[in-house]
DNA sequence: GTCTATAGGGGGATAGAC
DNA sequence: GTCTATCCCCCTATAGAC
């Protein structure tokens, strides 16, 4: 054992576990070393501190979304972007749902060490909404796309929480043609 | 002074105000009394403990947002009533916002003391906002609902924090037409 | 590179005067 | 009903052995 790597990858997850469950400030580091096997030493030699962990969970977690829906945008015929987006977002929820749920509860905090680094990443989903719409030859304003940005997370989390509700395919529906 | 309640409402204001900035974990019973005014005693007297501080703030947000959309549901001609709903839900953002910022950071939380009162009150939205769809003649399920609600929220979020950005009136078309 | 043990500070809560 | 003073636990962070 011991890979290159490994104890960290250990540490963030069980960091965004119970980041997800407990929030961030409510996560002890003692529970972060418990949960993923290691001492709390180990969690402070790989990371520093507890504020440079959750920077580091949070900009693997934004960046990991921000190249996938470039992607799929980048992929999409014109008629089909917002659909194509959308669906990146929700399967990366699917795939990393604690790491997303951390991210959410952060979304709106504005004092926090790294809040420029969240700021500039919502702004980047914002503008890969807009170009979305654009492609789709709908109307593209900041408001459009905060409002569907906001429909495409609020979803999500609806299918995340309360998974037997909603499949995939009536969630997409829904965001795409939330009128 | 010292008028009936007076107290209270001090306090209640004051851990709303430092919640919406620094998150309620983060926050300190010593800070919410410094702002508030008061002392430290007058808190614990008053509410007991900090956790049912924040449950009574969460509990008369919420419950004055759910009469707040019912009441203009109900006054809406049909076919105008998203329209109605989501100016009502912004119109309490913007007369409400540190309050309103606890509760979409709580939002999504699965563990807390107020998580059934919080699950509640977010059914009893999301089916308002149902309620408004079908009114409107437009498709009413669940994950449309969340659609729209999650366009209000995201909507309101941007214009509380940006406020420069977004007119009420943008906001609302944007919330209406999402595609 | 990971461990155990400990230092040091902050924060929730209580006691008791006024 | 509000204040001040204090308790004590828990949590972040560090030191030093292995």
């Amino acid at each position: 054992m011991a890979k290159r790597g490994e104890t960290r990858e250990k540490i963030l997850g069980a960091a965004a576990q119970l980041a997800a469950e407990h929030g961030i400030s409510a996560t002890a580091v003692d529970d972060i070393a418990a949960e993923a096997g290691v001492a709390k030493g180990s969690v402070y030699y790989n990371f520093g501190s507890k504020e440079r962990l959750y920077a580091e969970l949070l900009g693997e977690t934004l960046q990991r979304a921000g190249q996938r829906l470039r992607e799929s945008l980048d992929g999409a015929r014109p008629g089909d972007a917002v659909r194509a987006v959308a669906e990146a977002f929700l399967r990366g929820l699917q795939e990393h749902p604690s790491s997303s749920k951390v991210v959410a509860a952060e979304l709106f905090r504005l004092d926090r060490p790294w809040r420029e680094s969240l700021a500039e990443y919502r702004s980047l989903f914002f503008s890969i909404f807009a170009e979305a719409l654009e492609a789709d030859g709908r109307p593209a304003s900041p408001a459009n796309a905060a409002a569907v940005f906001g429909s495409t997370i609020m979803v999500g989390f609806e299918r995340m929480l309360f998974a037997d509700r909603l499949d995939l395919e009536e969630a997409i529906a829904a965001i795409e043609g939330a009128d």
